[in-house]
DNA sequence: ATCCTAACGCTACAGTCGTCGTGATAGGAG
DNA sequence: CTCCTATCACGACGACTGTAGCGTTAGGAT
């Protein structure tokens, strides 16, 4: 029943159904009659399996998310950073806007806002090691925070284009990545430097 | 009929149903008839002002959004964007949380996405003397771009609340602050140091 | 004081969402 | 091969959305 039985068809159907709407008619017509009608399964059969569409999208995300993913190594701090950008750079600007459409999700489904979760969770562990070999080429100092720097370097792209809307730029993500090395080899993101300070 | 009259009565009696309703049940069960019953005013007419719950939601904010702000004047880089930070911490940790149901409803409302890009717009507008002074006070190059600055301070605020969930930790506002204080005294937003990079 | 018009109230409607109870069926276990 | 149960199909339901038409009223203008 599990594996290969009429459950996993189902799925099968279910999630090609949403992936085909989403690159015809995007993310605001994608409603569960829409996907149901397009499978041919029952409506309520979609509600039950996925409770609703942040449910579908999660589902459609863990599926696509290969998990054999490698972070960059060019060589260079900035290197790194900056290839980790373009992608997700990609990743925002793409048509269709599979990411967008789950974090515009996210805030309505407990689902899809988990699947988000992990799968940033995932996806900024498996960056450390850009960190590690920044701080092995002695490009950084040794007690750099990885997780702030790498958030340093990503959150000014999400923070354009997804939450103030701003006009896709090309150069963006090179500047974002540029800009987080600086402040690292600066010595930024280090345990250090931030707890003495306490300014009015 | 515009100013004193029956039409400013009647938003003024659907925007305080819209902050009661949002302090007592929260942003998922805001609804327009929920309103209209609460306020007293008829479901049609709430629709035909505001036409969805984003637009009740960005009125909600452009009547709370004083355009008497101005940006702190510390007098170091670093205490400006921490005590900059530290506000939008509040907000996004607020309870109700206006700003971030007006987030969410960012995603589903044109009205609502409006309303937020032109709050930002008009604040990171009104913060670009904290870095002037920055310059005047020859902490940072002249050549710094002053939006970009900006963006590096506080998006990872945002980044962090609002999209990766991450639980609230007071010292974040701070450390973002000082990270991009460091960032920008280090040389790094400036549009000669990221141009001439173009590496593999 | 009287008109005039913008704004509101009301009813009705079609569409979508999400849930429930009931019956049918597929496919694994014995 | 037969049973047993998880899963699906079906129909119906209440709640919310958003719109349209039409009557009513408040309040500014002359």
């Amino acid at each position: 029943m599990r594996p290969g039985g009429r459950s996993a068809r189902i799925r099968a159907l279910v999630l090609a159904a949403v992936r085909a709407d989403l690159v015809e008619h995007g993310y605001d017509s994608l409603t569960i009659d829409t996907i149901a009608d397009r499978s041919g399964v029952h409506r309520t059969t979609v509600y039950r399996r996925w409770r609703d569409v942040g449910g579908l999208l999660a589902d459609v995300l863990t599926e696509a998310t290969a998990d054999i993913w490698q972070p960059p190594d060019t060589g260079t701090l900035e290197g790194d950073l900056s290839a980790i950008n373009r992608e997700i750079y990609t990743a925002l600007t793409a048509d269709p806007p599979i990411t967008t459409a789950l974090i515009a999700a996210s805030f309505r489904s407990p689902d899809a806002a988990r699947a988000l979760q992990a799968f940033w969770s995932d996806r900024y562990a498996r960056c450390r090691p850009v960190v590690d070999h920044a701080v092995a080429r002695a490009e950084i100092p040794a007690d750099t925070d990885p997780h702030r720097l790498l958030i340093a370097a990503t959150a000014p792209l999400y923070h354009q284009l997804v939450l103030l809307r701003a006009p896709a730029s090309p150069e963006l993500p090179d500047q974002a990545a540029h800009d987080a090395a600086v402040a690292a080899t600066a010595g930024a993101f280090t345990s250090s430097s931030t707890s003495p300070r306490r300014s009015a």
